[in-house]
RNA sequence: GGCCCCGUGGUGUAGCGGUCCAACAUGCCGCCCUGUCAAGGCGGAGAUCGGCAGUUCGAAUCUGCUCGGGGUCGCCA
């Protein structure tokens, strides 16, 4: 061992121990005679000494060291003198006074410093990935996410839930993302996908009698990045047999409190998890992931609007779009720079455009809308709606004399999504959210069916396997749009962390499904036949959840960004700066994978 | 595919038509220093301003294209 302790392990109660220790320089402090190291590893900082009375070759050696170097420091564990014992560290009582000094290795110096305040080039991070995680803030997240794993685990083992790995190299199932393909060696012009997610799979071992399945599957898709989005991400991924919607939701919620308790015991999590339909959640918040953490739900001024005489909400509505608002509470005395600043935040996020009406504070001392005059009213619209009108949407909206309403029309999901986001950001601006405060939520009772407008018919909301309620088998025939499918996601404070569903068993029903969905028998049988062939052999009542673990840890860790709790992730545009991924292969590559590379012409 | 923001010594920023062969902080190098812990003092090196093409008497600064990074809409069953 190059090691007695760790560097974040000497305590008081270690003085007078002579003991070796080793990491990296992290700073020095060279006063002639005397010199100071700080030696770093994932554990903490210990304070090293170099005497020039006490050890005078390990003295004129340390005047070498430069960050980041790799040293092993023998030496004496003594306490600080009086007055020179540093607080902010756990070792700070204590100190090394060094004996021997060997450099283990030399380094370069490094790219930026390693510290947790840290204002660096994503891609700078990226391609020193190595020195980006010696930041006790990474190692920190890297610890958590571990620990996450753990507990999970821990739990799902601990419940029946077996855990098995299933292929990444499988086949292309070619809907919802794009796959990532691997070409194969011994089958010239054929491919295997990287699964999106073990969906068939983990349905295929509940025929096979496992009851419970988990996995921390890695899945791929092919699709753009986000800052929570990457293309390959980790899922625990479950399946349970003889459940119900209740059962799986009981399990989710027993894991997640769980998760909470062992690694951010400080959060306040409050159970039990509401429920909320997706309508709901569409109509009070514009989101099927709202974050519940604070109010300023999203009201509906459709019908006021239609007769406002503002042209743009009339021709809106009468062209079938909605107007919706929210109320920024206390936010009237906004300026126009910053209402400005919000017309583009919506716009960013798809709206045309965004209508404020700021209702004066010095209006009606009751601090009700009743004596509101015109004079007390800031819009753009002022002058193209009356007061009454005014009056009623701010009524509608819950708008009262010092409120600031914010409205946007326009086709329903546009509208939602740019009120929901907009809902979002005034959150974080007037800062609504408890950060201590995970509030989880089940989204339940989504549509099994949303209509495609590219391909111009129905898409599986989910996907093809979720079953509708029972009650809702009927209107498969008669009105597909209405179908309640038994659907559930789970949400915490606005991030989407999972979804699943109750699987279709029945063998008319998922025929139906395949139908409306306009799969032809051929394809059914080129994309799903394998599960449905296991499904004529007795498949049970079934089904299950996968949820985003970069999400969750995400959270936990406070980040805005899936990167931060990646060890090794890529950029927006699929790179990996470290690797210089994705790369060409040579020649002798291609062509023993019978591959021709055409020329974009780029 | 669309929109928005960013790109200046190693790192992070300032400069936004001439006063800039570019400023500040930090890092780096050298010397001094026995109680520091973001050590301190003194001295020094380091960027032709992402790339290309324009506009202009003159471009880090304006325009177009392009490359890279970030955010977002679409997309992500």
């Amino acid at each position: 061992m190059y090691r007695d302790m760790t560097c974040g392990e000497p305590r008081r109660t270690d003085t007078g121990k002579i003991i070796t220790l080793a990491g990296w320089v992290h700073r020095r402090r060279d006063h002639g005679g005397l010199t100071f190291i700080d030696l770093r590893d994932f554990s903490g900082l210990m304070q090293v000494v170099f005497n020039v009375d006490s050890a005078p070759d390990a003295h004129a050696l340390a005047g070498d060291l430069r960050s980041e170097w790799v040293v092993q420091v023998k030496g004496t564990v003594q306490e600080r003198r009086a007055g020179a014992e540093n607080a902010d560290l756990p070792t700070g009582a204590v100190e090394l006074l060094v004996s021997e000094l060997t450099v283990l290795n030399q380094s370069k110096t490094p790219p930026f410093e390693i510290e947790d305040d840290l204002h660096v080039a994503d891609e700078v991070r990226l391609r020193y990935r190595f020195i980006d995680l010696r930041r006790p803030r990474m190692y920190k997240n890297l610890k958590l996410r571990h620990d996450v794993i753990q507990v999970s685990r821990t739990y799902m083992a601990a419940n029946g839930f077996l855990e098995i790995e299933t292929p990444i190299l499988l086949k292309s199932t070619p809907e919802g993302a794009r796959d990532y393909v691997v070409p194969s060696r011994v089958h010239p012009g054929s491919f295997y996908a990287l699964p999106q997610s073990p969906q068939q799979l983990k349905q295929i071992l509940m025929v096979s009698g496992v009851d419970r399945y988990f996995q921390f599957a890695h899945c791929f898709r092919d699709e753009d990045l986000r800052a929570d989005r990457q293309p390959e991400h980790t899922q625990i991924d479950f399946e349970m047999s003889f459940v119900e919607q209740d059962d799986v939701l009981q399990v989710l919620e027993e894991l997640y409190t769980t998760i909470l308790r062992e690694t951010r015991p400080d959060l306040e999590v409050p159970t039990p998890f509401p429920r909320l339909t997706y309508a709901e959640a569409i109509e009070r918040f514009g989101s099927d992931k709202p974050d519940l953490r604070f109010g300023m739900e999203v009201s509906r001024l459709t019908d006021i609007a239609s007769g406002s005489g503002f042209g743009v909400f009339e021709s809106v509505v009468a062209s079938g779009g909605v107007v919706r608002a929210i109320v920024a509470p206390g936010c009237a005395d906004y300026t126009r720079r910053q209402t400005d600043g919000l017309v583009e935040f919506v716009r960013s996020s798809g709206a045309q455009g965004l209508i404020p009406i700021h209702i004066s504070e010095s209006a009606g001392k009751s601090g009700s809308l009743d004596e509101v005059t015109l004079d007390d009213i800031r819009s753009p619209i002022r002058n193209h709606v009356s007061l009454e009108t005014l009056k009623e949407m701010a009524r509608t909206a819950g708008a009262g004399p010092g409120d600031l309403m914010l409205i946007i029309a326009g086709p329903e999901r546009v509208v939602n999504v740019a009120i929901s986001n907009l809902r979002s950001e005034m959150g974080r601006r007037l800062e609504l959210a408890d950060p201590g405060v995970f509030r989880f939520v089940f989204v339940v009772d989504f549509p099994l069916f949303e209509w495609d407008d590219d391909r111009d018919g129905w898409a599986a909301t989910h996907h093809v396997f979720s079953s509708p309620r029972p009650q809702d088998v009927e209107l498969l025939d008669s009105d597909p749009g209405a179908v309640i499918g038994q659907l559930y996601d789970l949400v915490c404070n606005g991030v989407e962390l999972g979804s699943g569903s109750i699987r279709i068993i029945d063998r008319a029903v998922q025929e139906k499904v395949f139908g409306l969905i306009g799969h032809s028998p051929e394809e059914v049988a080129e994309r799903f036949g394998q599960l449905l062939r296991a499904f004529e052999y007795g498949a049970p009542p079934h089904g299950g959840m996968g949820l985003g673990l970069d999400r969750i840890v995400m959270l936990l860790a406070g980040e805005d960004n899936i990167r931060e709790v990646i060890a090794f992730p890529k950029t927006q545009a699929a790179v990996d700066p470290l690797f210089d991924a994705p790369a060409p292969i040579t020649q002798e590559q291609l062509d023993e994978l019978s591959i021709r590379v055409v020329d974009s012409g780029g």
